[in-house]
DNA sequence: AGCATAATCGATACTTAGTATCATTTGATG
DNA sequence: CATCAAATGATACTAAGTATCGATTATGCT
């Protein structure tokens, strides 16, 4: 997992100042195992500004150390990212993350690219579960209907 | 492609009752070949309160009828459905998307299910792209990163 | 160490994409 | 055509941010 000082190496290295915000979002960022929501953030790090939490999470989803996702009706979270391309597999009750990669699927995205006059930019994939120990605390999994 | 009766048709067998609004809606809906946003919609159908919108698409969405996706900035779309699973290609200079389906891909993100405790319980996949109209209008495409 | 100054900050107002409430209207059924 | 739950429109509210702006601060320079 990524540390508080790594976070920080890469908003330096980025042009970007640490300053005491930062510090305080990355220690409680790498607390965090398993996803995370914004507004918890903010709870987490009281005196910090709410503009400063959000603006910061833009920083890190642009600087590719934090993930932005969403579960099936829509709501947002966070997670931090590993290295390198990758998707998610989310618990859409508990909302915990981890994540996956595929070479095979991607190679099958990349084949879409030849098929039309367009250019493929990019791809999004989620896979939503219920995870184990949502299951064992008794929740019945419900297919989600996604596109 | 789906016509204003279809769509009433799936909402009376629904249960659901075919009023003034709704039909109007129907037929704005359709006319759209290219999705569309909640705002569009609103704006074009006069007198239809914007929560009677919401409520419609929110109800065609659950009938399977409409697909609601969203642009790499996380900026919602909607466009009607064809039948069966499916997925969709989105440009993302102008919204306009298409369906795909890609069985191999499909067989691969089952069987994610057995490699765990979880139960898979659904998955959401788009392709962005800059698309060939965009592309002879001069668009630069640039990758997007997502997750 | 002291200073300049651009970056960053917190407070606050605003925006977007909806959902909740509720009094009123309306469509299906008998 | 009377009934009455379903649906509607107006309005208020919520969630998840973004924009503005005057005050603060980190960084580089001397
Ligand atoms: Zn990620
Ligand atoms: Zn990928
Ligand atoms: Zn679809
Ligand atoms: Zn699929």
């Amino acid at each position: 997992m990524l540390s508080p000082d790594e976070i920080l190496a890469v908003i330096e290295d980025g042009g970007f100042r640490s300053t005491a915000s930062r510090r305080r979002l990355a220690d409680v960022l790498t607390s965090h195992e398993e996803g995370f929501t914004a507004e918890e953030l903010v709870a987490e790090t009281p005196g910090v500004g709410r503009a400063t939490v959000y603006r910061t999470i833009r920083l890190l989803v642009e600087q590719e150390l934090l993930c932005k996702l969403s579960l099936p009706d829509g709501t947002p979270r966070y997670t931090l990212a590993q290295r390198g391309h990758h998707h998610h597999v989310v618990c859409q009750n508990c909302g915990s993350v981890r994540e996956f990669r595929q070479s095979a699927m991607e190679r099958m995205l990349k084949e879409l690219e030849s098929s039309d006059g367009d250019v493929v930019t990019g791809h999004r994939i989620e896979v939503f579960v219920v995870c184990a120990e949502c299951l064992v605390r008794g929740v019945v999994p419900t297919n989600v209907h996604q596109h």
